[in-house]
Formats: structure tokens, sequence, C-alpha cells
DNA sequence: CTGTTAGCGCATTCAA
DNA sequence: TTGAATGCGCTAACAG
């Protein structure tokens, strides 16, 4: 059905090979190159990838297997990949994972047999043993938004605890001293967080009253919960720290139905936000993740290393860069959520 | 690098042809299936799939072409479709268009480089000229979402006049006269479903006044605005239709921040719904799209297609099935949001 | 049930 | 600069 470089042959006379060289770009006669573009128009001719890809052994596809797609982070982070990976000529098959460690063990398994030439990782797993066979295999993996301390693949993430404690920082600094705080530890992202809250805290010899810490899991629920009980409780937090977006989505709707003003009666600072922050009144501070930058820093990382593989191929023994971990920082943005507090009670100055 | 049946030949002993009929399927010793799945094991061979697809010409890969992958009901249809694909050994190669038609373009041509089986496209172009190229070279397309009146693809979308209008139904039944509409109208479901609702109108007789009626783009400060502006009219609407899921997100966050409750003061009934209702208090009455069953149905669709074409192959002059549309009902669920009035003035009943 | 052979569409030697 | 020949890893006849 389709044309292939022997029609192109039969049109222009020219052989296999010169035609290949054209789409290769080497160099040619300008006649017979005008030949061979009017050839191809005429047959609408394109490469077929997969028959370039035998014999180069690279199919110019990456896998990504995200641990879930529906996630809006995720979305996101994938939008960028694609533009990068697009843009490198590359096509991305992507694979969900639904949270599911097994699930994720064998969208790698089916992606290998795809002959990805690399694969981009959100992971679920808590341990690295599911990337045994691309790492067998010598297909490039790069681990993207949480580490798993493998020192056999790249990994880019942010500097959760860092940003986390910086987040903190502020509401303390803006002399909060009751502060609750909701986030999650069941996934690694969260508890490196919440860790960078602890570690903070002790820092300034505070502490979270257990009815102030609100852990669950990611999820919109889990924010909108815990901050009615927050709302709720005889002596309420003057401010509260959302681990996460969907953390922030529910608890900010909480805030909303309920009698309390931000940041009047609550002061919020937030971890990622990808859509509250810019319509919600006040805007809020947030800790802001460079999606963009990883996801470039990622894509940069895989491609370098699959060309290392490349040129490997005919220098046998070529030294093998060691593996690296980029921990990007995150930035805070200020909106208007955070009030100045004076002495430990209301709130004095909404900004 | 990696095994090939070759090196299975080799350990073995037996024909290519014999590992492959295995590879396939076939019916072979269980003598000589036991070697090979040994060697299998022992050199971790895996099927090279490119090459496979060079012979079959088939790459058991489809392309996904999104409008834009950010956006929160593309990703939750890229899960079912992918759930599906994957099901049926088919990887999704997904491009983003980011709302933009010559990328929409460009993504077909890249993907149809890279030799996919077939196309599922959710289109930002108005125009279907974008796929003859596709349907020249015999790529089976489905359209998803939105359709473009072309009877040379199927499509599967929702009925949103049909749903616009039992929502609207549902306001006048419960008494509402003075209704709202935040609306886009510069996609084609936007204006479906606006269709739907100037048409149940009319037929009730019932007219929108130019302030009560907010058009612009599928996005949350369109519905956050919007509702801001009806809100402070000096005769807000009691009842306000949601044209999707943007909108609804942006307009709930502007009553809530409002004086105004829902449903006392203002009823609510929303396209789409895929966060907010379910949390929101009370619960939003929202036109529900079978996301799901889109997803499956536009999978099997593509792939009866792919399968069609296969088996033309040996018999070259077969009936094609024509082409169609499969318009699926969307559901309407109740929740809370809608009060009864009476007469043409307060809420009586918030149910 | 198994083996032999040919070829999918292309890139890449090596000669010319 | 161009052309002829070879093989990437696999499937699909066909013959045994």
């Amino acid at each position: 059905m389709a044309a292939t470089i022997r029609d192109i042959k039969k049109v222009t006379g020219l052989s296999l090979a010169t035609i290949s060289k054209y789409l290769n770009g080497g160099n040619l006669l300008p006649e017979n190159r005008e030949k061979i573009e009017r050839a191809i128009e005429e047959l609408h001719y394109e490469v077929n990838e997969m028959a370039r890809g035998l014999v180069t052994s690279q199919s110019k596809t990456v896998g990504v297997v995200v641990f879930d797609i529906a996630n809006v982070f995720v979305c996101t982070v994938l939008q960028y990949l694609g533009d990068g990976l697009r843009a490198a000529g590359y096509a991305a098959m992507i694979c969900d994972s639904h949270n599911d460690p097994l699930q994720e063990a064998d969208n790698i398994r089916f992606l290998m047999g795809k002959q990805v030439d690399g694969l981009i990782v959100l992971p679920v797993a808590q341990t690295s043993d599911f990337l045994n066979p691309p790492i067998r295999a010598g297909i490039p993996v790069v681990l993207l938004d949480r580490s798993l301390g493998d020192s056999r693949v790249d990994c880019v993430k942010v500097d959760n605890q860092t940003a986390a404690a910086e987040a903190l920082r502020l509401l303390v600094e803006y002399g909060h001293r009751r502060i609750a705080i909701i986030g999650s530890d069941t996934v690694i992202t969260g508890k490196e967080r919440l860790e960078g809250c602890f570690q903070l805290l002790k820092e300034m010899n505070l502490a979270v009253p257990p009815e102030y810490l609100k852990l669950g899991n990611h999820s919109i629920e889990h924010g909108y919960q815990s901050m009615w009980e927050l709302l709720r409780l005889r002596k309420p937090p003057t401010a509260v720290f959302l681990g996460n977006f969907e953390i922030i989505l529910g608890a900010v709707m909480a805030v909303n139905e309920s009698e309390f003003r931000c940041p009047a009666d609550l002061s919020i600072v937030g971890f990622d936000d990808l859509i509250v922050s810019n319509l919600s009144n006040p805007r809020l501070s947030v800790v802001v993740q460079p999606l963009r930058s990883m996801a470039d820093e990622t894509v940069r990382l895989l491609l370098r290393r699959i060309e290392d593989i490349r040129n490997a191929g005919s220098n046998p023994d070529a030294e093998q860069e060691p593996h690296m971990e980029l921990s990007l920082r995150a930035q805070i943005v200020e909106g208007g959520s955070i009030a100045h507090i004076k002495c430990s009670g209301r709130a004095v100055n909404s900004n």
C-alpha cells in the first residue's frame, strides 16, 4: 500500500543507496535531489520507521510509565515530557500503572517488547527491583519525581524537604505558632515534605499537637475532610501547610464553604499549585515545582544516555558515565494567603 | 546485545520456523516446547516487535492525538483508552496538539511515520482536512468527543444537545424561570450544548436575557468571572447551567467565596463532573458523560477496522463497512444543587 | 510436527 | 557522488 524507496527507485531510476542517502541528509547532485523530492511528493512517500529501526536498532521511541495518568500533576509533566521528546523526534509510549506496582512492572516489560530506546518512570513501587529487566538489557532509565535510591539509574526530582521547610519557615516568620499540617505519608514525596516540616519545627523549637497533624493520602477527600476537622477544633490553627495539589483543592473548598476567611482567620501555604491559586481570592502562597525544568532535564538526561549507548556500540569498553540524581529547587511564590500574627492570637494584617 | 531467535536456535538446535511457531502459539512437541522455554528464560529473550512488525506490517501501536493533554477530561479518557488498547496488546503513542490545528496536523504526520496501525483523535480543527493523509494511506481513524461530520471516519461522542436540554428541563421543572447559562461557543461540543439549551428554552417559551448569557471558552477563569458577574447583577438568576468541567470548577469557587448559598440562593446544574461534585456541599446535579463507554467503544471500533484491513489484504475487493457516528446518551445524576421554586422568586425547598 | 527459503523496508559497507 | 550487495530479526509459505 504505502510507497517504499523501491518505488522511488522505479520513478527516478536512481539506486536505493542514493535515495537512502538523501533521506539521511547526505550530499547528492541537485538534479537528483529534485528528482527524488518530486517522486516523494507524488507517491506520498514516508520513511518506514520500523524498517529503519530494524537496521539502526533504534526505535526513536521512549516509554513513559506513570503512576497515575489521571493525576493533574502527572498530566502536566506528561505534556512537557511529550514536547521535549517530540522535538528530538521521539514518540512517547505512555503506560499507566494505576498506582499498582504489579502493573508498573508489567508496563516495563510491555514497553521493552516494543523496543523503546529508553524509559522515563514516575514510579509507584518503593524499591527498584522492577527496573532490573531494562537495566540488564541496557535500556537507560530515568526516574522522575520520586527517587528510589538506586545508583544504576538517573533521577530528576525536587528537593521536597528543603522546599517544605522553607514554606513552614515563612509561616513562622509571619508570626504563626499554631500551625497545622495536612499531608501524606503514603508516598515518598509526601514523606519528604513532612520530614522537611518536622525538621524546621524542631529547629524553631515548635511542635505540632496531634490534632493539628492530618496524615493520609494525596487526595481531595483527605484535604477536604481534614480541613473541616481542623476548622471545627475548639482551638483551630492560625495557619496550615497543605502537602500537595489535591489536598489544596479539597482544603480550599472546605474553607470557602466555612465561615473562615483566608487569610484573616486562617493562613495557608501549599505545595504544588496547578489550578487553584490563580483564581482563589486571595491568591495562595505556594511552593511551585519547576515542572518544565524537571521534564526538560529528564529528557536531556535520557537522550544523552541513549546517545552514549549508540556510540559505545563501536567502542566496546567505553566508560559508563556515573548516574546522577538531580535535585531541583522549588520556588516559593507568595500570594496573599498568609497573615501577619502578633503574639499567638488573631491575625493582624492580611498583607 | 539482546537475544534473537537465532540465539535460541543455537541453544536448542531447533529451526527458526519452529521457534517462530512457538512464539505465535503453534503446536509443537512438549519436549521442544520446554527446550525453547528454557532457552528464553536463560537468554532473557524478548520478541523484537519491530522486526515482527516489518514482516506483518503491523506495529501493534496506535496513535492518540489529543487537543490538550493537560485537560482533566482528556486525561481521564486517556486512561480508559490506554487500558483498552493495552488489553489488546497495543501501545498508545500519545501526542498533544496544544489546541493548535497546525500541531494537530503535524502530529498525524509524525505518527504515520511511526507506522501506527490506527489513529484515535480528539480533534481541535473544525474541518477534517488534516485527516486526508491517514485516510489516503488506509490508516483507520476514529474521532472521539468531537465530530467533524466526515463520513470517511468513525466517531464516538456524546449527544450533547439532548443532554444539555434535559439538564435545563430539570431546572424548569423545579420551577426556575430566571436561568443563566455559562458556556462556550469556541468548540463544537460547547456549541452543541448551547444549542440544546436554546432549543429547550424555546420549547418552554422561555428566553435568556443577554445579561444571563455568558459565552466564552472552556476555562476556569471564564467560569469564575462569569459567575461573579451574574451574582453581582441587580436581579441575579435563580439557577445557572454550567457548560463544562472547567467552568463548573471556576463558578463553584466563585459561589463559595460569595454570600450566596447553593441551592438556597442559587441552583446549579453542570455538564461534566470529574472532581468537584463529590465533595462540594451539596453534591452537584450534573450531566455525566459515559467516559469509560466512550473509550471502550472507540477502541472497539478502531480495532475492528484494523482487523478488517488486515483481512482485506488477502481479499482485495472486500466490502468496506460504512463508517458510523456513535452518539452515546449522557446521564443526569442528581445531587442536591437544585432548589424547588414557587412563582418566580425565592427558593422554597432545598430538596 | 519440523526445517528450508525468501523477503518485509531500510542503512551501510565497499567498489566504481 | 553513486550503485550493487548484504543483513537487521522475524514470519510465512512450502516441502519434508
